[in-house]
RNA sequence: GUGGCUGUAGCUCAAUGGUAGAGCACUGGACUGUGACUCCAGGUGUUGCCGGUUCAAGCCCGGUCAGCCACCCCA
């Protein structure tokens, strides 16, 4: 006796039937899927970027350079296995990818701006919960060469329209992390503040103090969120290059009509990131998640890379958490068969098979019987389907050359000849 | 990685430590050429897996795996 074989831990199986479903919450569904897929592949040219795709494996070293050793994507959650000496891993997230196929081909030589976006999986090993899964799907831009600020608005408002088009209800939220000139001095007097009230934080907070002070504004624990609250603000240390920057992004997303929310405690869990901070953040409907996407500028990147000093601004979206949103409202596309041919028997299945052929090849959706049974149970399998019509074809329909197109719903019959079936179905209303 | 809850038919769920059930779905028939209604018949199963206690375990105990929820972190 063999065992049944299973899926990976954290990986989910996405199926077009509803009852292999284990509970009763919505879950992700094929057609939500592709709602989102398209409404991007349509949207996301109208503002310049195009698709970008790269492999789901790279050096292990790619990730630890560009995300930064200490952050818990690299510390703990990579897959990353041994190729024969070298170490590769499944990418946790693109933008590394993006920026090193970038600098491999020397984009940067052939064209001062890029704008590319993509749709891939990415692998975390995390322990999973509702909206957080070790395999799940981005779908995310890149602008390269690009220093702002009016990008950073283009991009953001892209964001926003996309979201909006799928009906999703989500607050922009919008901070500036300062860079590399202001950003080490706010860090210093963030890190002396802390310590003074180092005996209110929690532990993981404590030990972030010196690590990451800035990541403890960010802290849910009551205790560190009183402290965080008092702190001294990032606004206060800015240089006057990331001021106007800030400024001149909440200007252009003014003049954009794009609602944001100004949130000093927005940080960014990747070293990578510098100046503008955004994340799309939704009320309820993925437990404990709320950020459906996050982005922002990475104007260090490419220059950890091994590259030139290129300023870059993305965001990464998650399909998933997407479409569990999605779900919650209900709407999906189906597709479902116009025409079901009911056939009695072989010369009848043969002639409807050439029948189902030509509705094809005339873009409309056919379904022919395969299982040999009587008129009323093939109806009832046309039903099922969701066809629009059936069509019963008998001894009788291919002397003839007639038959009757019933149209489920209403119990209609049309009468079409078979010869001119395609014509027929397309003007029935 | 840490903690809590759960695991019985394809799905939703019952069963005091004492013989595994219902609804839905599925297949066929009543209806050898017209579905939705109705009726009848039929698979529905190593009770997640392994071990222990017991005369006896779906039920109690331990382990393990998986799912859910929360922490952490993030999309």
């Amino acid at each position: 006796m063999s065992e049944k074989i299973r899926g990976v831990k954290g990986t989910r199986d996405v199926l077009p039937i509803d009852t292999y479903l284990k509970d009763k919450d919505p879950w992700v569904r094929v057609g939500h899927l592709q709602l989102i897929e398209r409404t991007a592949r349509e949207l996301f040219p109208l503002y310049g970027y195009r698709e970008a795709r790269t492999p789901i494996l790279e050096r292990t070293d790619l990730f630890v350079r560009g995300i930064g050793q200490e952050t818990d994507i690299v510390g703990k959650e990579m897959y990353t296995f041994d190729d024969k000496g070298e170490s590769l891993t499944l990418r946790p997230e693109n933008t590394a990818s993006i920026v090193r196929a970038y600098l491999e081909h020397n984009v940067n030589q052939q064209e001062p701006e890029t704008k590319w976006w993509y749709l891939a999986p990415m692998f975390r090993r995390e322990r999973q919960q509702r909206g957080r899964y070790r395999q799940f799907t981005q779908i995310g831009v890149e602008a390269l060469g690009n220093p702002g600020p009016r990008i950073d608005a283009e991009q953001i408002e892209l964001l926003d329209r996309w979201l909006r088009k799928l009906g999703i209800a989500f607050e922009m939220h919008l901070n500036t992390l300062g860079d590399q000139n202001c950003r080490p001095n706010y860090r210093e007097a963030l890190q002396k503040y802390l310590r003074s009230r180092i005996d209110e934080l929690c532990a993981d907070c404590k030990k972030r103090v010196e690590t990451n002070p800035i990541r403890v504004l960010d802290c849910k624990n009551p205790g560190c969120a009183e402290v965080a609250a008092q702190a001294p603000k990032m606004e206060q240390f800015l240089c006057d290059a990331c001021r106007a920057h800030f400024a001149g992004v909440q200007e252009t997303l003014q003049r954009l009509g794009v609602a944001t929310v100004i949130d000093p405690r927005l940080v960014r869990g990747l070293d990578y990131y510098t100046r503008t901070a955004y994340e799309a953040i939704v009320p309820s409907g993925l437990g404990s998640q709320s950020t459906v996407a996050g982005g922002g500028r990475y104007d260090g990147l490419v220059k950890e890379l091994g590259g030139p000093d290129v300023p870059g601004i993305g965001f990464a979206a998650g399909v998933e958490r997407m479409a569990l949103l999605l779900a919650q409202q209900g709407k999906e596309e189906t597709v479902r068969p116009v025409v079901f041919f009911a056939s009695l028997g072989p010369a009848e299945e043969a002639r409807a098979d050439r029948l189902a052929q030509q509705l094809r090849a005339a873009g409309i959706a056919a379904e022919v019987s395969f299982r040999k049974s009587n008129p009323g149970n093939l109806l009832k399998r046309a039903d099922a389907l969701g066809a629009r019509f059936a069509l019963v074809l008998g001894e009788q329909e291919l002397q003839t050359g007639r038959a009757k197109l019933k149209e489920l719903k209403t119990g209609a019959q049309h009468e079409v000849a078979l010869d001119d079936l395609v014509r027929a179905v397309k003007e029935l209303p």
